[in-house]
RNA sequence: GGAGAGGUGGCUGAGUGGUCGAAAGCGGCGGUCUUGAAAACCGUUGAGGGUUUAUCCCCUCCCAGGGUUCGAAUCCCUGCCUCUCCGCCA
């Protein structure tokens, strides 16, 4: 959510960096609701308080045991009128804060003008693609070659867009979460946390899921309303809902592993084949409560942290500066780390850093306590995927291949695989 | 699932329907004292919002949402959560 002192008195400006990403702002309709809401506010408060100072006065009578009569007449038909006005207060507050809701980041100054992914501006590349002497194959072919990857099996059980899993490569999603959650726990210094997978509607209300994107998730039915979360950034941002942090806490750095559960309504058709887009995967996430002052500092580190499991793996990439329409509705910048996929021919998105700012704080009431002005403040918030495990399985099995089908083992990950070095078909 | 108890400021904890945003203690901050520190003593110490250049002033908030009342932390209803006991269970 925007500060809506901006809307206040910055409205102009506001909208005209909106646009930036191509939102236009209803000025006229804000505008309206805000003159309307201030006054309403003001003969609100004016009339609570005439009602408190009677009703104190009633009070100090009848202490002294006076005749309260001409008093109570006095305010007899006081309350309708208070609670008339309270009502039509409540309900344009009620429509101001619903337009606020609707309303995305503005854009930090070093995001690149554009319209959708085609103008994404490419930061670094890293590592070269490896040139095959065969025609490389996909991850699907390659999983059932293996017989270690079933996608029949796993509609049988629910329905498209699952997969099961067996064996060594089982195995190999399981090392590469160890994995990933070691390094950042011991060399970039998260906190690992483990979280629920199922949030109320008020946590996805906090970090911007909710109202707007409620076809994106999976709501669970029963008496509660809850949902299964899209993305452990829901759960472990929510950790600091309401909460007031210590200025030498920050900044506080959590890790998590979770599963992920995403409808995608409105991608049918998309990415249908294989593992890429699943209703059902799993991440590792970054998640950082910073200053204010420190946080575009900190986006660049989350960057750094995620891309350090991809050289660790010796997986090509590159990183893209998302431009002003692709930057998603909460972040004010957001880097997309893109690996490589040989099978086809281009990077493919498998981590996506962004900062929030204050964006996210807001709704959530995430502060700190500012030594200088001692007063709470809204802290920065950032995350990362580090990474999507099950596309970091496709991107191993499609760059690791050998051309009888097998697929080789990155070194980072032969320990945890317990010395194995190659995913072969006639493995248990 | 059954029975009971309870949700009050950073924490512990009091609160009769009427100057209660809330006693007291702890903690925090400032000061006195001290070479320094501790102790002791004194003072201070919630959040959000409106109006304002600023101060002042005003409003809201005692789990959440409704209700009763001139007036609610206090009474009533609903929901959520916590604790104790019993049952069930990984």
């Amino acid at each position: 959510m925007l500060d809506p002192r901006l809307i206040r008195n910055e409205l102009a400006q506001t909208a005209r960096l909106l646009k930036r990403r191509g939102f236009e702002l209803d000025c006229k309709q804000l505008e309206q609701l805000e003159s309307e809401r201030k006054s309403l506010q003001v003969t609100t408060e004016q009339l609570q308080n005439e009602r408190n100072t009677t009703s104190k006065a009633i009070g100090q009578a009848k202490a002294k045991g006076e005749d309260v009569a001409p008093l109570l007449a006095a305010v007899a038909d006081f309350g309708a009128q208070l609670k008339q006005n309270e009502t039509r207060l409540a309900a344009v507050q009620q429509q101001l804060n619903d337009l606020l809701m609707a309303i995305p980041n503005t854009l930090h100054d070093s995001v690149p003008d554009g319209r959708d992914e085609s103008d994404n501006e490419e930061v670094r590349r890293w590592g070269t693609p490896r040139a095959f002497d065969f025609e490389p194959l996909d991850h699907v072919d390659l999983g059932d070659r293996l017989s270690m990857m079933d996608f029949e099996t796993a509609t049988k059980l629910t329905g498209s867009r699952f997969v099961v899993m067996s064996g060594a490569l089982a195995k190999l999603h399981r090392a590469l979460t160890q994995f990933m959650l070691n390094v950042h726990t011991k060399e970039h210094g998260y906190r690992e946390v483990y979280v629920p997978y199922i949030v109320n509607s008020e946590s996805l209300k906090g970090t911007g899921q909710l109202p707007k994107f409620a076809e994106d998730q999976f709501a669970i039915g029963g008496e509660q309303e809850y949902y299964l979360i899209p993305t452990a950034e829901v759960p472990v941002t929510n950790m600091m809902r309401g909460n007031i942090i210590d200025a030498q806490r920050l900044p506080t750095k959590f890790v998590a592993h979770t599963p992920c559960f995403r409808s995608e309504a409105g991608s049918y058709g998309k990415d249908t084949r294989g593992m890429i887009r699943q209703h059902q995967f799993e991440k590792v996430e970054m998640v950082q409560f910073v200053k204010p002052e420190s946080s575009y500092e900190a986006l660049e580190q989350l960057t750094r942290n995620a891309e350090t499991i991809l050289q660790k793996l010796e997986l090509p990439y590159r990183v893209l500066n998302l431009c002003a329409g692709d930057v998603g509705f909460s972040a004010a910048k957001t880097y997309d780390i893109e690996v490589w996929l040989p099978a086809q021919n281009c990077y493919r998105e498998i981590s996506s850093c962004s900062n929030y700012e204050d964006f996210q704080a807001r709704r959530m009431k995430i502060r700190w306590r500012n030594p200088d002005s001692k007063k709470p403040e809204l802290v920065h918030t950032l995350n990362g995927s580090g990474l999507a495990v099950g596309r970091t399985l496709v991107a191993i099995m499609e760059n690791y291949q050998n051309e009888d089908g097998s697929v080789r083992v990155p070194k980072a990950l032969q320990h945890t695989m317990g010395g194995v070095k190659v995913l072969a078909a006639d493995m248990p």
